[in-house]
DNA sequence: GCGCTACCTGATAGCGCTACCAAATGTGTG
DNA sequence: CACACATTTGGTAGCGCTATCAGGTAGCGC
């Protein structure tokens, strides 16, 4: 009997199990997993088949450890609940898994310092790249990223002063070009009601609207926001207190899709017509605005693409064929004119 | 000058640094950190400061491997778009965050082909626990989890032949409840529409409402089941189809909020009263059913609840302290009655 | 044949951390 | 003061894998 003083393995399989049992040495395994090209056709199935025979699976922390490099990617998103959040994990967590990475996802609830906290954990893990929403970060925060080798990429808002890659759109743009559109269709009282008062993509809705606004001799000032998440009460109470200041409003353009949802159901009690008596618009629309009575014009961000190009980016520069390609994309938004205006 | 042939560090802080710095040994240092009540306090204060001076954060891999534990939990999840998904994971992640422990998610799409590929993935990171939706999966699936050491939770719906630990409610009741509700009501002619048909959640919800009429000698003839995800779409298309069918239906049962939604514009397109033409109704209703006009009467799920009780029922395995507790909680629904009925 | 390159394979030495033991230090008892 | 005993600390040997280098084999031209 031996002395096993010693703790022995986890009873898993390792891979020198299988160089032992396919009767080779273990870097040749190693290679015949990682790179197999560099590895004969005749020892390669066989150590092929001594891994399926087995059911050999790689211990990630020992390769991390032993290279250097992860396959992990953090993201940190700032709610689970979010359109854009919903829609974007998908296809970039599709991408990057085909290319053999990993996502840890955080939540940050669209809070700055639980961003920070949660970074420095997820930092344990030396992720190959981070992944955060939206353009504030705590200097911390910058601070950790900058000390840490990942790569990071922002991704939503278009933001001049990204860390480094950053994939978005210009909420800023968007809300003005909204806004310029009801104008020309003739709108001269446009409210605005927004949700996440205190996010920076919710401040430069509001500064183009208000720009638009200003550029035609209109005066923005009848708008209402909230620093909740979107959701169907904003819509209802925003529609009846703005009225309520200012009866003669024509238009309203709503941040998210769920604050139409409740501005559409306090016009339906109100036996309001639209877009007769009052258009309605918003600024993030998706299934909603496209089927719901009357259908709404709304400025649609494509999230999907979103992912795909963030995650085609960050590929590009975590293989290194980023030499000369733009650290920033911005990949645009649609206003989709439709019945409600 | 040393020869530095053999690869060196990559350059961060590590935990020898710190002992080295602290003038202590790096052994002291990691109980420092993983068990502050083994070292005394003059020490534990004198390493915590130089921790912060230099920045350390612990590498994670490699503290996997010494330890053979992990402090990673596998959740694979269908959809980051369903309803349940979004609501279940922050308050999941939330709880298994503050003890110490990282969510890798990982994205199935419906398919327990694409589980088992994430699942043979996910398990090199060799996580604490697996997480899974639902309760089917591959007879593959089972056997990795089975030869895993990782404890494994199954969520969402009540599964009698559960792996493991077992978090959900019961579908096949709920809906029967419902249908219940609804003969009660006065309701006879009641239709059933559903989507993700192939999903054993909807199979359940279609028995429990073949249950209900047939238990009250109604004919449950009139149902219209779609594979695809529930969207506005089947909804309108559901009454339309079915009313074309039979005429005078007198209720309709949702599998999903968002069906109820495009059923509710196809009555308001066809100017049919609710609910005195036509009750709508659906069994996975949230802030739609209590907003809309009429408000739709519905099964509400705490999926937050779920979340809950699912994380915390996984820490004490996790910690050993099950003694005793039972392996599946039923965490239960709430038939909402509202206007729409 | 020899020298040369190109390719494949394997032995070795870590990666940074923790389990394990052993040693050192303090604490209380006879 | 010697002794057992608890508490705190440190040295050592891995955890399972890969980077690195060295050795081996094959192919080619002279």
């Amino acid at each position: 009997m031996e002395t096993l003083r010693k703790r022995r393995g986890t009873g898993r399989v390792t891979l020198a199990d299988v160089a032992k049992s396919a009767g080779v040495g273990a870097m040749t395994v190693s290679r015949a997993l990682r790179t197999p090209e560099q590895v004969s056709d005749k020892l390669r199935d066989k150590i092929q088949q001594v891994v399926e025979e087995l059911g050999y699976i790689p211990n990630q922390a020992a390769g991390a450890l032993a290279s250097g490099k992860s396959d992990s990617i953090a993201l940190i998103l700032p709610s689970f609940t979010d359109k854009i959040c919903c829609d974007f994990i998908p296809f970039f967590q599709e991408i990057l898994n085909q290319a053999g990475y990993q996502l840890i996802i955080g939540y940050s609830s669209y809070s700055i310092t639980q961003e920070e906290q949660l970074l420095s954990t997820l930092l344990a893990n030396n992720p190959a790249a981070v992944v955060l929403f939206g353009s504030e970060h705590s200097a911390q925060t910058v601070k950790l990223l900058k000390n840490s080798q990942a790569a990071v990429l922002e991704i939503a808002e278009i933001n001049e002063l990204c860390i480094d890659l950053n994939v978005g759109t210009d909420h800023y743009q968007s809300s003005k070009e909204m806004t310029r559109y009801l104008i020309k269709q003739g709108f001269q009282k446009i409210a605005f009601v927004g949700a996440r008062s205190e996010q920076s993509i919710l401040r430069k809705q509001l500064r183009g609207w208000q720009a638009a606004m200003l550029e035609n001799y209109l005066a923005p000032d009848h708008f209402l926001t909230s620093n909740d998440e979107p959701n169907i009460e904003l819509g209802s109470e925003g529609v009846a207190k703005l009225l309520l200041q200012q009866p003669d409003l024509d238009a309203f353009i709503f941040s998210h899709e769920e604050i139409a949802m409740g501005a559409l159901f306090e016009c339906q009690r109100r036996v309001l017509q639209i877009p007769k008596d009052i258009a309605l618009t918003c600024l993030d629309g998706s299934t909603f605005s496209e089927k719901c009575i009357p259908r709404l014009t709304s400025i649609e961000i494509n999230y999907a693409k979103m992912a795909k190009k963030a995650a085609r980016r960050l590929l590009e520069r975590l293989t290194g064929e980023d030499q000369g390609t733009s650290k920033q994309i911005d990949i645009g938004f649609k206003l989709c004119e439709r019945a409600s205006s």
